[in-house]
DNA sequence: CCAATAGTGTCTGTAAGACAATATGGG
DNA sequence: CCCATATTGTCTTACAGACACTATTGG
């Protein structure tokens, strides 16, 4: 209280004289064990599903058991975002854009939620969202012995997180998985049907070019529901920057049909005004 | 690989044989330090201003720096949630709804951020949005020697916030903040202008009862434009449940001028469709 | 020609922007 | 009455929902 008196209107910075002696002499003795980790939810559409990725452990805890990709955040040396780029390289062997593609979800911290707090290591989570299109099939790589899409649909989400957040665990049917991943899971799936609405970020998740009805068919897999193909097509064109037309090409669909005008993706990030879902998250009531 | 390999359809739940065994012989010895921090930014409005309750440091790093209130959440015990609940009522005296006023905002992990991390001490922090009316003066309590509202305009948060991100500290006139608190607050501030426009969050900041004027001073204050007076009105009034009208009252405004009718907090959390700010965050190119 | 998909036109209801007009209080 | 603020009314414009209609390909 007395050294630094008149920081107040000095501005900050932690390399004051009396602080500098302080750190000096610091030694983080006895603080009880954190792990950091992050988790990646890595989203794309096959098959007009919306798949995650999943590894199958290969260490415990839950080995042998589905979840996200993710790892150890490398103490002193990064950061969460930059754990993230690392695990999501690692796990498909594919470079990645920070700022553009990887968003950062939620913290888990929960001491229930990792079972190693038994033997009192809290585990942590920093949870990403990252969004792809045309990614490889992934190859198994550290610590998973197997790595897969899931449609998320197909992971009875809504009763596993139910589950998760009653007793700790779950029992169903569906692939069962590890730690709290469906909790988060499902966090990720709103986080991106909400950002579908006031962003371009349906534009990632299609391979260039692409046709007005193949961005389409990326609201109505995300959202559940499709929304008016004429309206559609009008809002898309009406916001500057959201696609831009691509030289004709040649593409064979499947069946016959007129052959669509092809697109790429804009400049612009955000739409405004949003496109609007009929039950949004939030709820009137 | 072997022991569980029928994992998969079964669901999961770590508590399988082969996994006990390994639990009960798991020993987190060679984790290196990282600490887990809660940092709340309270925002309450106070003589037409957006307002943030700094506390100033008794401890080190930053001793009688000026700061957001927060501190170390419980090895084992709680959640960063449960921590934040217990800090600001250790900070304001105050007991918080959990759920309906404390917002997760974000996780703040680069290494760079606390000065401890010179000896080894990793601190990551996780940050949070409250929303107040009606505080009462802060109390300077455990580990803070003074607590004060600031006015957030008066802190000069992009120049700190960017003096940060450059150089990792911030030389201006303006109080300067501990840590990255002042990216923390910036991040902050976005986030409860974001709510506004598709929640009902601003009825938060007013105290009951309150006039459809004081609720888009609210507005006014927190996004720096004022709504249109009359259209304003039509909007609140036509979304079910985000006021409600209250009984006539006395009230004394400092002038002259017709009596507003007076209302109280709906039970809607949604607007649907939302309140557009002219110029929002994200941007269209 | 038909089937199938792409793309256009248009009507309509809702709601926001702008702003004038009216109501209700205190000097 | 004058002032100040609240509240209502109304005209206009923007835009989404709905849906009929036209266009362009393959068989």
């Amino acid at each position: 209280v007395t050294a630094s008196g008149g920081r107040t209107g000095r501005g900050g910075g932690a390399g004051g004289d009396e602080e500098a002696g302080w750190l000096a002499g610091y030694r983080p003795a006895d603080f009880p064990p954190f792990a950091l980790t992050v988790d990646l939810a890595i989203l794309t559409i096959r098959s007009r599903s919306l798949c995650v990725l999943l590894i199958r452990r290969g260490e415990h805890p839950y080995r042998a058991g589905w979840a996200l990709p993710g790892g150890h955040v490398r103490h002193g040396a990064e950061s969460a975002e930059q754990a993230a780029v690392r695990e999501l390289r690692e796990e498909t062997g594919l470079t990645w854009a920070v700022d553009t593609d990887l968003d950062q979800l939620r913290t888990y911290t929960d001491p229930r939620r990792d079972p190693r707090m038994a033997a009192g290591l809290q585990v942590i989570t920093v949870a990403f969202v990252a969004l792809a299109a045309d990614l490889p099939d992934p190859v198994a790589a550290t610590d998973a012995d197997a790595a897969r899409w899931w449609p998320v649909d197909d992971l009875d989400l809504d009763r596993q997180a139910t589950a998760w957040a009653d007793q700790g665990r779950y029992d169903g049917t569906a692939p069962g998985l590890a730690f709290d991943h469906a909790v988060i899971l499902r966090d990720a799936r709103e986080r991106v049907r909400a950002k579908l609405e006031y962003t371009t970020l349906a534009t990632r998740f299609v391979p260039e070019p692409f046709s007005i009805s193949d961005l389409r068919r990326v609201y109505t897999t995300v959202w559940g529901q499709e929304p008016e193909p004429a309206n559609f097509r009008r809002k898309v064109l009406s916001v500057p920057g959201f696609v831009v037309p691509a030289p004709a090409a040649h593409r064979a669909p499947g069946g016959g049909g007129r052959p669509p005008a092809l697109y790429r993706r804009g400049s612009a990030t955000g739409v405004h005004p949003p496109l609007l879902r009929e039950t949004p998250g939030g709820g009137t009531g």
